[in-house]
RNA sequence: CGGGAUGUGGCGCAGUUUGGCUAGCGCGCCUGCCUUGGGAGCAGGAGGCCGGGGGUUCAAGUCCCUCCAUCCCGACCA
């Protein structure tokens, strides 16, 4: 195709509203164009690339005996009221009515209408297992959305289910998926971790994401550097061994010590001297069970996504100075868990083995020493609600661990039974008793993709593209229009590549070298064909690929099998 | 949801403080000349209900009210 013919509306200044450098570049290079927030047009280009990934998720889904097939967008809001999530989804469900009222939503994901459909077509074991699915697009109605096309408000998703008689079949099938996804990402030429994740709202059992690793991911993942071991998780779900005192100490008497202005662990650990590990930290929430306290040592986080598994809410909020105020007695800083009453309380596992603590009096200005867990407080529930960080020993081996910021681009889901049973779809077996079927969801973020790869492949000039996903392989420059001799080369070179199904653009715009030597380094063509005089004279091309910068000058007729070597060794 | 900022030709911005006459600049776009190895030069041109609505005023891009959109930050570790 030819350059002058193509919308490839190229900018020479960074818009102003791009903030990652994914978003800046594909808006630049004439990939998008924003339609509304988090909502945006593909351009010829940003198309093609969008057509390469799902040619590649397509063909590893079908190797895998993956069934491709259309769900609707539009679903009716009675599948999810059934499925319950009508109401849990919340407001990042679009939620529209029809012309006579009734209730509808935009898929933000598929569970109930892939099993629904189920339902009513498979009756028997010797329909399953059962691989369905589609490349659609998802829409959520993000609180935040940014980032162009990484945190999107309408994206494009791969998303597949699994339909298996038992766990051992879900097993076999969610091996076959992970497989698919390590296959799709490495051939899209990305540098990516399979890690343990939270199953979050969606809810089942053993899940994995796929993070794209780069500075500008929304997630943090957790991993150990020891070369056998490679455990690796989303901060999110990560754990790591409590970290416990040899053995306890004399409990001595509880007594109130003035603190004046200490509300932070950092004031406290200076006032009365000791170490923040014999600190107990009181973080109060609202949820809509009321109201709940989690109890960490001085020097952890609470992890939010845990805690809200202990409570069993689906609404977790850090409560207000206010409701602080309100539930304790006291203003922010002077929390703690003697005599606090009427909600419920959630202790780390490492609290509850802390002797002679120190925690907020919940009176200002005071903290308690020498309190003892159980002795002076007690508790709802004690279990792991601590956040992982660098430096954590790693669960498996100790060592430890180290942080990296990570894009999902990927998920595999072992949903069990959850859908099958509340949606009631059933099969038969040999002896004709009724099982739930067993399934599992796999979706990829096509969309998110795109900007995952160019986040891993920029430079000063531009995009960098994988050659697998590239909008075009090679384009060919002439120096200048007017020689006859360039144009000519040009387009010859142009028809034998094209005639030898190589993907190829030629330049033809009546422009200055230097503007198509930008224009083609920013969309970042992988290889560029550059004929001017200077080669031209002694019978050469030049052959400059984009990554390396490297240049090889050729003879016209080496040129296509070169070129070819190249594409062909990707 | 809370806070902040911004909204002026396709893009990037100035002008708003202190209201005043034909609303500017750079890039891009169109025509012509010229030029052709890293975003050339000259000349001529097109393109703007200054986000919407309401108000104050002799007069509003500029002041007031209101709505909308966009971007950023935050949502409290006690």
């Amino acid at each position: 195709m030819r350059v002058s013919q193509l919308l490839i509306p190229t900018l020479r200044e960074t818009p102003a509203d791009a903030e990652v450098i994914s978003h800046q570049l594909m808006v630049r290079a004439g990939f998008i164009r924003k339609a509304a927030a988090g909502v945006y047009n593909f351009l010829p280009l940003a198309w093609r690339v969008v057509k390469k990934i799902e040619q590649i998720v397509r063909e590893e889904m079908d190797r895998q005996g993956g069934q491709e097939i259309m769900m609707p967008i539009i679903q009716p809001a009675e599948l999810w009221q059934e499925s319950g999530r009508w109401d849990v989804y919340g407001p990042e469900l679009f939620r529209l009515k029809d012309r006579h009222g009734r209730d509808f939503c935009l898929g933000p994901t598929h569970e109930e209408i892939i099993t629904d459909l189920v339902r009513g077509e498979v009756s028997s074991y010797k329909q399953l297992p059962l691989l369905l699915y589609q490349i659609q697009n998802k829409y959520r109605d993000e609180r935040r959305p940014r980032f162009g096309l990484m945190r999107g408000r309408e994206f494009i998703m791969k998303d597949l289910y699994s339909f298996d008689r038992d766990e051992q079949g879900l097993d076999v099938s969610y091996n076959k998926m992970y497989a698919a996804y390590t296959n799709i990402f490495s051939r899209c030429g990305l540098v990516f971790r399979p890690v343990e994740a939270d199953s979050g709202a969606i809810g089942g059992n053993d899940t994995h994401e796929f993070m794209v690793l780069a500075e500008s991911g929304e997630a943090t993942v957790v991993y150990c550097p020891a070369e056998p071991c490679g455990y690796a998780a989303n901060s999110e779900r990560a754990i790591s061994p409590p970290d416990l005192p040899a053995g306890r100490e004399e409990p001595a008497p509880v007594q109130e010590v003035s603190t004046p202005g200490s509300r932070t662990v950092e004031q406290v650990t200076a006032a009365l001297k000791v170490g923040p590990d014999r600190i107990i930290k009181t973080i109060l929430y609202e949820t809509e069970k009321g109201m709940a306290a989690a109890l960490v040592r001085g020097d952890r986080e609470v992890n939010e996504i845990k805690l809200q598994k202990a409570l069993d809410v689906l609404r977790l909020e850090i409560a207000g100075p206010e409701a602080v105020t309100k539930a304790t007695g006291a203003p922010v800083g002077f929390a703690g868990p003697v005599g606090l009453k009427g909600m419920t309380v959630v202790v780390d596992t490492e609290v509850e083995a802390i002797s002679n603590a120190v925690c907020g009096a919940n009176k200002n200005d005071t903290h308690l020493i020498n309190v003892n867990p159980g002795r002076d407080f007690s508790w709802h529930k004690c279990t792991d609600i601590r956040l992982v960080r660098q430096g954590f020993p790693c669960p498996n081996c100790s060592t430890p661990m180290e942080e990296a910021r990570g894009i999902e681009v990927g998920q595999v889901f072992k949903l069990g039974t959850k859908y099958s049973k509340v949606l009631n779809a059933v099969y038969l077996d040999e002896k004709g008793i009724s099982h739930p079927i067993v399934m599992g969801c796999y979706g990829i973020g096509v969309t998110r993709t795109i900007a995952a790869a160019i986040e891993q492949n920029y430079d000063q000039n531009g995009i960098i593209w994988p050659l697998a996903i590239a909008p075009f392989h090679v384009i060919v420059i002439p120096v200048s229009n007017k020689d006859e001799l360039q144009m000519e080369t040009a387009e010859r070179i142009y028809r034998t590549l094209s005639e030898d199904g190589v993907e190829v653009l030629i330049d033809d715009r009546n422009e200055r070298p230097g503007v198509k030597f930008k224009d083609a380094d920013l969309v970042g063509y992988p290889l560029r064909i550059t004929v001017g005089s200077k080669t031209l004279a002694e019978g050469k091309v030049e052959l400059r690929h984009r990554r390396s910068g490297l240049v090889e000058l050729l003879r016209e007729d080496e040129l296509t099998g070169r070129v070819r070597d190249i594409i062909s060794a990707c």
